[in-house]
DNA sequence: CAAAAAGATGCAAGTTAATGCAAATAATAC
DNA sequence: GTATTATTTGCATTAACTTGCATCTTTTTG
């Protein structure tokens, strides 16, 4: 095996699980863990993990805590907004999700476009409410603070008894084999529930969230009909995508 | 378990309840109660938590005091708070509905008081979602733009689920005669349910507001406990009040 | 093609880090 | 005040890491 190859699918390991030990790389790559060692401190050097006592964990570019990027909103995530306006036709029903990109779709929803918009993010529904022709319903729940939603019990009885015309999420975690995944158990709950009573699934966000997992699985891939991504998608990721009968829009990179 | 995922969890942990234990935390990563402290220790270091005896709060270095941020429109509708503070218990599920006093209530609840505080109103939720012991729930439903709350029957159906220690509410048209009203139908369907679920209503506002009514009433007057209000009440309505049980606070005028 | 150079790998030895236990000390509750 | 709980400290054990070196492979070069 060649050094190149093996460190490939170090990152591969390491996108799949958010973690890997130095022990277990060892013995699945069949090399001693000197060798582990040495391949994650040369990646670590080129930040492509980080680097920890035991093994490594994906590197986390973005900021964990949802205030921080509050206050500093990326405006190159408008990118995706264009496809997923030309989506949009009067009288619909659509679901926004929580997050960063989603809210860029909240804010620059065409003033003369008549929809109803449900949402368990409380900052949504501020900022649609100056919006002249959108309705706007807020699902109730428990709120979450890491996501800044509403979960649980409650959120899913009131999800039920909507149905959606178009679902927008941002990518949190997206595996062709692995299907669409976050970190917290009462937030994928939520979220399932939504796309099941969902015409269509509209995923966007940056390449980078595409081809890795976490924790809980909301739904397998082919359950999500569309993704907005931009242009650094790998190839094979793309074809894979693809394959699944998936909608894919690639935006330029600015 | 790497030590940095740990420390990851903990972080994450700390984040969901705004405080946590060393108990608790040995517990659920299944380590000696020792990792934990140095580990809380280190976390203390990096300005990445709170250390204090016993385990750990989140750090609030960005925004010592998280109300302080906001906007403080008018200030003089601060001094209906201190009696509604004085009420306010350890683990009760309270009520903060929409409205300016309202908001300021929400705003200034003292950081280390834990309770449920249920409301509809979206600007509520965001002040309190960086408070660190208070759980928020959303009432769900269709946004009402004039009054920025939910109404309509998903919201009443949530509310006949949970029961209220307190529910606070801004006087809108308060009269002993013809009760607590307000301008439009459906917002007097939501607040009368809320109420109904309620041990104790309590009314907040300034004394023009009493003595008056609107459209719809909400609840005949003898359904609210206690009124606050300011000097400027008449002593005739202040009579007519108490007489028909309502306690009744009075606040300076400044 | 052969020899040299560079790189990759594994092993051994020594070093550092992480963890749990026990005893002593500090903080909090009653 | 005392009792209880949390914390700190030192120590022993284990796991992870680093370093140097020998071996093997690949690449370069004449």
């Amino acid at each position: 095996m060649l050094l190149a190859e093996r460190h490939q699918l170090i990152l591969e390991q390491l996108n799949l699980h958010g973690r890997i030990t130095s022990v277990e790389l060892a013995k699945s790559l069949a090399v001693s863990e000197d060798t582990i060692r040495r391949d994650l401190n040369k990646l670590g050097e080129l930040k492509l993990l980080h680097r920890v006592h035991g093994g490594a964990l994906v590197m986390q570019e973005d900021s964990p805590d949802y205030f921080d990027r509050l206050n500093t909103p990326d405006p190159s995530k408008k990118r995706f907004l264009e496809p997923a306006l030309t989506m949009l036709e009067a009288g619909q029903t659509i679901v926004i999700d929580s997050g960063e990109t989603c809210r860029y779709l909240a804010q620059n929803l065409p003033a003369n476009l008549p929809l109803t918009v449900v949402t368990g993010c409380p900052l949504i529904v501020q900022d649609l409410m100056q919006h002249p022709q959108i309705q706007v319903i807020q699902i109730g729940g428990k709120m979450f603070k890491p996501a800044m939603r509403t979960v649980g019990h409650s959120a899913i009885e009131m999800l039920k008894q909507i149905r959606f015309d178009i679902v927008f999420m941002g990518i949190c975690a997206f595996h062709a084999k692995h299907g669409f995944c976050v970190n917290y158990l009462e937030e994928a709950e939520v979220l399932r529930a939504t796309i099941e009573q969902a015409d269509r699934t509209v995923l966007m966000g940056p390449h980078d969230k595409l081809d890795k997992t976490k924790t809980y699985q909301i739904v397998p891939a082919h359950k999500i009909n569309h993704v907005i991504t931009d242009e650094g998608i790998r190839q094979d990721v793309q074809t894979s995508i693809q394959k699944l009968g998936i909608e894919l829009t690639i935006v330029p990179n600015n």
